[in-house]
DNA sequence: AATCCTTTAATAACTATTATCATCTGATAA
DNA sequence: TTATCAGATGATAATAGTTATTAAAGGATT
């Protein structure tokens, strides 16, 4: 690992009063030691070549508990359940963060996606998706309400 | 089912060549008539109100034949897959909808997002994603290998 | 070294989804 | 209409992805 990312590695753990543990250690390096964005299953894979005997289940807890601590973030919030859109108009999302209801936004409530330079070679564009992301009203309520 | 969505999935149905069964009806029903975009679980639910004897599997089975035929489409391509990521400057994402492998963009390669009008009201902003759908360069080379 | 609290590995349990298969239905043509 | 049959359905077994449980190990503090 470079003590570039070893360092901001023990940053991180003692910010969030986690154990860095050589677990940990290997698994954060998995993910930002590369580009793309692994399932489980795949960062599993790469840490037990270094730690042939680490257990898949501590590398969900592990991901777990940088989520949580704010150390990594989730790319989609919808994994674990598949959404359907049956609208064939063009439009965005609104998506909460907490119960994680879509609901569709008007196509012109957002300005276009200006392209600025290029694509990385090769990839063929479909298309541009806009997720508008923050806590629905529902929500907001019921947390209010709490306090 | 209003007379407009009723015609509306009769052609599709047509279009596609899927024969036009009550089951497939209120599934679609399910997901047009009303705002939001649900679950298969939510689905069953809802149309098991009609057809009691409905099975879960049916939904699925339905959904991902609409899905194929290009009725409708998925909101999120990783379902099924959890994935994290660790870059924490802002970015965006290049997904393809094929292998559905998650690359990152750089934030200024695509221009800010600029909101017209108002969000529904009580909707508390949190932070625009991008995601760029298309193919990515290994699965275009594979598919154009093919031809 | 004894204690306490956290983390780990192994694996059982659970949930979402898909496959299998016997039965039934819708579309077509007689 | 009815007969026919490819395609669709319902029941349920199987699988994949994820989470919970628990005994043992680690490591910090006294």
């Amino acid at each position: 690992m470079r003590r570039e990312t070893y360092n901001e590695f023990r940053r991180l753990c003692q910010k969030h009063s986690l154990a860095a543990t050589h677990q940990r250690q290997k698994i954060y390096e998995a993910l930002v030691s590369r580009p793309g964005h692994y399932s489980p299953e795949e960062i599993y894979e790469q840490v037990k070549q270094d730690l042939p005997s680490i257990s898949l289940a501590t590398v969900y807890k592990n991901l777990k508990t940088f989520v949580h601590a704010g150390m990594l973030c989730e790319v989609s919030p919808h994994h674990g359940s598949w959404r359907i859109d049956a609208n064939h108009h063009p439009h965005h999302h609104l998506v909460c963060t907490r119960c994680r209801s879509i609901t569709d936004l008007d196509f012109d409530s957002l300005g276009p996606v200006k392209l600025r330079g290029k694509l990385p070679s090769g990839f063929r564009l479909e298309k541009f998706t806009i997720e508008v992301r923050g806590v629905c009203k529902a929500c907001t309520a019921a947390e209010t309400k709490q306090h």
